[in-house]
DNA sequence: AGTGATTTCTTTTTT
DNA sequence: AGAAATCACT
């Protein structure tokens, strides 16, 4: 028989005590990379479930990517049990925003068939918007980029700055700096009008962006306390980067009871970081002092730094008997345009990669076309998915006829849609050259997707009759070349749809008898859908067979993940700190970040003339790496670095296999591999 | 008027 | 690489 708390045997003392420390208080975990804060607050979570006797619906845990939320939900199944994790409240803040915003709309005068905006599409209007402002900017020489704006209004509202509040502000210190009545606008009151304008826009749309998710989830929480009286207890991971109103909606959802338990890293901490810096690189020589020291390899060009990287995989597979797989191995890369060149190099070398959001799966033209079509079913007022469909497949409206349409809705005081479909009923009259003739199709489509919503049609179901009806497949093959591998993209998404019902039928299921704890009851198969696809990352739903390749990532999206070994290419001064970065030390800490992905083995390369737009550019080593070198070397240390490629002995496979808690391989079949190389 | 071909600009990272 | 912008053609 099982001990009922013999999940705590796996811990150390110090990870035992944080678990378990007394509930009803608010508890800070602050640890480094590799010390097992995640160990712990799943172990934390299952003792306040099994030891402490609370229910699972009263725990709220907060992840910073939804999938850090499957992964603690996969280990917290085998604790608890599906039936208790699934009433867990989990997921990222947006997430949990936006289950409860579904549930409570009326509380904050939302209508409940919102749409989630994502980035793209709050550019897009923000660009429109930035029309009005154009010339103005222009005549005096200065520029204004929509992504510059969508950056600063996301920030305002990260920070609990409304539209009012900004535009306020940025008038009034404009008219301190003496500025008459008739003075051209600072480009502060511009970004405050465009924000004003934006969220009138999204107001008009029935959409909310994903700052908005917040910024209304305070709202419910903090005006209606009764919405988080089942909460007994939050935990929040990933702490050090919550921003303020993230952090103003822990505390509206923790206001009754207090019990908070948080985990961070205080040296990836904007205090923490700045003085510790040096130290911390060094800190990891000291954790494993026997280990491999991390190589710095330096080459001409970048198609070297390549190969170096592929052979380099092969080369360690072979010398380590096969200890290491295809999968043990990360590339991790500061921005995704620097793949292209690995990509190729891996390819050559014949190594499987999967790159970990890359080209975003839901941000994909086809994958964005039927998303808009679905949009259109659940909120026909969502006029960015209607400009993106309209013409889709190609139906002769173009430019003039677009603007005919919005003007006649705009006159009418209806939504575009809507305009429409009355000319399509005849309710509405016919112009010149005729749009009922036109919009038909479309119209006749949409009618059809919305009625089969309305029963309760499954998405998956809804998908396969909007490509049917929309002829989709052929609209590819026609305007794509690539029209294949787009086409699977589609039926991915099918699969996609799928997953998500099959989520929520067992949960809605479970959730029968406490009708008013369960988050998701009453919303409708499609919006979940929609809502789920919205939040998703690419990440977020590994499929299996990517498990034994080379993960090629961001840097960004390799936090909280760990592999044996770690390569970062492209260490130079443009690319670490990126050149057009502001915080420097962020930077530093990005980078300390992806160095602390290893487990055993960190690679750190860097090619000295890279091309640049078509043109050679020299570029120094990063002065992040230049300032630890030169530290080590003024204290008379041992060099930090070997700058060759590092010899594997039977010592060093035994070292690693340590660390790893892997069997070391058999000496003959090391041999062996290295024969064949 | 609408479409297709060519060129330019974009992207840093994430929900 | 892909979306927007521009231009030439039907």
């Amino acid at each position: 028989m099982e001990r009922a708390d013999s999940f705590l045997d796996i811990l150390n003392g110090v990870q035992l005590k944080a678990a378990t420390h007394p509930y009803a208080s608010a508890l800070q975990i602050l640890a480094g990379p590799g010390s097992g804060k995640t160990r712990v607050l799943t172990s934390r979570i299952a003792h306040l479930i099994l030891n402490c006797n609370m229910p699972a619906q009263a725990i709220c845990a907060v992840t910073f990517t939804n999938k850090a939320a499957n992964e603690m939900r996969e280990r917290l199944t085998k604790l608890l049990g599906k039936d208790r994790t699934s009433q867990l409240k989990m997921g990222t803040f947006h997430s949990l925003c936006a289950r409860f915003l579904r549930k409570y709309a009326k509380l904050v005068d939302i209508p409940e068939n919102f749409t989630v905006c994502d980035a793209a599409e709050s550019k897009k209007i923000i660009a429109t918007l930035l029309k009005r402002f154009e010339k103005d900017i222009k005549d005096r020489s200065l520029s204004l980029e929509p992504g510059t704006v969508a950056s600063m209004i996301s920030k305002a509202k990260s920070k609990g700055k409304s539209a009012e509040y900004c535009l306020a502000d940025a008038k009034s210190s404009l008219a301190s700096q003496g500025s008459s009545e008739g003075a051209p606008l600072s480009l502060e009151v511009i970004v405050a009008e465009v924000y004003v304008d934006y969220e009138a826009t999204l107001k008009k749309n029935n959409a909310l962006d994903f700052d908005d998710l917040l910024v209304y989830g305070v709202k419910l929480f903090s005006k209606h306390s009764s919405v988080a009286y089942w909460c007994q207890h939050i935990l929040v991971d990933e702490f050090q980067d919550t921003n303020v109103t993230q952090y103003d909606l822990m505390c509206s959802i923790a206001k009754m009871t207090r019990s908070v338990t948080i985990v961070g890293d205080p040296d990836q901490s904007i205090y923490g970081w700045r003085a510790a810096e040096v130290e911390n690189l060094a800190k990891m020589r000291r954790a494993h002092p026997d280990g491999i020291s991390p190589i710095l390899y330096q080459v001409s060009r970048e198609q070297g730094e390549a190969t170096f990287i592929a052979v380099e995989i092969k080369r360690l597979i072979a010398y380590m008997g096969g200890v290491f797989k295809w999968g043990d191995f990360a590339i991790l890369l500061r921005f995704n345009a620097l793949s292209r060149t690995i990509e190729s190099a891996l390819q050559r070398e014949g190594i499987p990669c999967r790159i970990l959001g890359g080209h975003r799966f839901f941000e994909r033209l086809e994958v964005k076309d039927v998303l808009a079509y679905l949009q259109l079913v659940d909120n026909p007022t969502f006029e960015p998915a209607l400009l993106r469909v309209i013409n889709v497949p190609g139906r002769g409206i173009g430019e003039k006829t677009l603007s005919e349409i919005l003007q006649r809705a705009e006159k009418a005081q209806k939504n575009p849609l809507e305009l429409l479909e009355g000319i399509h009923d005849t309710k509405i009259p016919d112009s010149k050259p005729s749009i009922r003739k036109k919009i038909s199709s479309f119209i006749q489509v949409m009618k059809k997707l919305r009625l089969a919503a309305q029963n309760g049609m499954a998405p998956s179901d809804l998908i396969h009759q909007l490509l049917d009806l929309t002829q989709y497949q052929d609209h590819l093959r026609r305007t794509q070349q690539d029209w294949e591998t787009r086409w699977e993209n589609v039926k991915e998404l099918i699969t996609f749809a799928k997953e998500v019902e099959g989520q929520n039928s067992r949960d809605s299921a479970m959730h029968t008898e406490q009708d008013d704890l369960a988050l998701d009851g009453n919303v409708s198969p499609l919006r979940q859908f929609l809502q789920t696809s919205m939040l998703s990352s690419a990440g977020d739903n590994d499929t299996e067979d990517s498990l034994d390749k080379v993960t090629i990532s961001t840097c960004h999206s390799a936090k909280g993940l760990e592999w044996p070994v770690v390569m970062v290419p492209s260490v130079d001064s443009s690319t670490f700190p990126f050149i057009r970065s502001e915080d420097e030390d962020e930077e530093r800490r990005l980078l300390y970040v992806a160095c602390t992905r290893a487990k055993s083995l960190l690679y750190i390369t860097r090619s000295t003339i890279r091309t640049v737009a078509g043109d050679l550019k020299a570029r120094a080593l990063s002065k992040f790496i230049e300032n630890v070198m030169e530290k080590r070397e003024k204290e008379k240390k041992m060099p930090l670095f070997i700058q060759h490629v590092p010899q594997i002995e039977l010592e060093d496979r035994a070292i690693i296999c340590k660390v790893l808690g892997r069997p070391e391989p058999d000496e003959s079949e090391v041999d062996c591999m290295v024969e064949s190389l």
